[in-house]
DNA sequence: TAGATTGTTAATCGATTAACAATC
DNA sequence: TAGATTGTTAATCGATTAACAATC
C-alpha cells in the first residue's frame, strides 16, 4: 500500500475537498456497478443508477464530479471504468494488510468471511491473549499472542487494526498499535476512539446502535394487537 | 410489545417529527449515560456531556428537545431520568422479540453475544435450511426448519427479523416474513431491501462499505516508506 | 444535425451552531 | 438574590436537488 502525502489537486482529477457524506456513499456505488457489471450492462445513465439505488441522478453527478468527469455526454458512464476508478478511490488492489485484534465470535466469523479477501483486504494475523487460542489457525490465519503485537506489526507494516477485543483493553491497546505503525482502526469494541492526528482513520462499528435505532423505528411507527 | 398508533403530539411530550440524523443519535446517549451511571453520576450538564461525547452542547440541547423537556434550568439533566426516557423512546424494556434467520458463522456469533438481550430484545429462534443444524441450540436458543418459519412467526408474534442469510435468498424469505406479520428487519445480507409501506422498517448493516470508508481515507491521507 | 446526458452553477432544503431570554 | 444551565429562536453552515448550458 502506498500513495502520496496530501496531494491536493493532482492533475485535472482530485479535487479539494470531500465530504464525509460522499465518501460513504462511495462503496455503495460499488456495489451496485458490481451488479451492472454482473448483469453485463456496458455504460449506465445517471438516471438509471440513481433508480436502482434510489437516490437522485443530481447526487449521483455531484458526488462522482468530486474526484473528475468520470462520463460523457450524451452517453452516460461507462461501468468498468466507473468501477476501476471508484475501486482505486476505495483502495481495491493498494495491498492494505490488516490484523485482526480478539479471536473470539466475532473476529473469528470475520476472518472466515470474504469481506476482507473481496475489497482488497489482506488479513496477515488474529492477536489473542487465551493461550488455548495460540497457534491455531482460523480462515487460513494464525492466532498469535499479543506479546508479539508490536514485533509482528512493525515487521509486517500493518496498515490497519481490526478491534473485536473486549471493550476495557480497546484504548490501551490502540495506543499500542500506534506506536507500532498502524494507522486504522476498524472498531468493534464499543469504547469510542477519538484521536487529534488527522493521520489516524478511526472507523467505528456500533451494531448495538444500529439495533437501536430499528427498535425506535419499530417502535414508534408499529403498533400490534 | 405495544405502543399506539401515530399519537403526534401526546399531551406536551413526543414533538410532531424527528430527524433520522437525531434518532441515530439516541442510542449514544444512551451509552454515555450509562458510563455516568457506571460512574456514579447523578447530575450532568449539556456541556459535560458535550465534552465526553466530543459534539456540542447545543446539538444535544436540541436532540433532547424534540422529545421534550429532560432538563432542569440551573441544574442540567438528572441522569438516571434522561437515561429512563431514552430507553423508553428506544424500546428497552418494551418486549420486542426478534428471530434471526440464518444460522452461519454471524447469525451464531450475534445470538451468542449480549448484543440483544442488553438492549431488551428476545430472540426467540434461529432459523436455516441446513438439516444439520435444524434442531440444535446455540447461545441457548433452538434452530428451526425453514419450512416452520411462518406458522412460528406468527403464532409467537414475532416483531423482528434478523438477516444473515446469503443475499440472493434476502428478498424472497423478507417477503415471507412480512406475510407473516414481521415489522422490522435487521439486514446484514448485503441486498439492500426497500418498502414504500412506511410500517416496515429496514436497519440496512453493511459491514464492507464501513471497511471500505476506512481504505479510502488510509489511503487518501497516509503514505508509508 | 438532433437527442441524450453529463458537468456545473444556482436554489432549496435541512441540520448544526450560536445566542439569549426564561427559570430553576 | 446571583449563578448556572436549560429551552428555544435565529443565524450559519453544509448537503441535496433543480436547472441548464456544454458537449458528445
Amino acid at each position: 500500500m502506498s500513495s502520496q502525502k496530501q496531494t491536493p489537486l493532482s492533475s485535472e482529477e482530485e479535487k479539494t475537498y470531500v465530504s464525509d457524506a460522499v465518501i460513504r456513499r462511495l462503496p455503495r456505488y460499488f456495489r451496485y456497478l458490481r451488479i451492472l457489471i454482473r448483469e453485463g450492462k456496458m455504460r449506465v445513465s445517471s438516471g438509471e443508477l440513481a433508480d436502482m439505488m434510489h437516490i437522485t441522478a443530481s447526487q449521483i453527478r455531484q458526488d462522482l464530479n468530486c474526484f473528475g468527469g468520470f462520463g460523457q455526454q450524451g452517453y452516460g458512464y461507462n461501468v468498468s471504468f466507473l468501477y476501476a476508478k471508484i475501486c482505486e478511490l476505495l483502495g481495491v488492489g493498494a495491498g492494505i494488510s490488516a490484523v485482526i485484534i480478539g479471536a473470539g465470535d466475532l473476529g473469528r466469523a470475520l476472518v472466515r468471511s470474504s469481506m476482507f479477501t473481496k475489497r482488497g483486504v489482506d488479513i496477515v494475523s488474529l492477536f489473542d491473549v487465551n493461550p488455548s487460542l495460540i497457534g491455531r489457525e482460523v480462515g487460513g490465519v494464525m492466532i498469535r499472542s499479543m506479546t508479539e503485537l508490536e514485533n509482528f506489526c512493525r515487521q509486517t507494516r500493518v496498515d490497519m487494526a481490526v478491534l473485536t477485543l473486549p471493550k476495557d483493553q480497546a484504548e490501551a491497546v490502540a495506543e499500542r498499535l500506534i506506536a507500532a505503525g498502524i494507522r486504522g482502526f476498524w472498531n468493534f469494541t464499543g469504547k469510542e476512539l477519538h484521536y487529534d492526528d488527522p493521520e489516524i482513520a478511526v472507523e467505528e462499528v456500533h451494531l448495538g446502535d444500529s439495533l437501536m435505532s430499528l427498535n425506535y423505528r419499530l417502535c414508534r411507527r408499529n403498533s400490534k394487537e
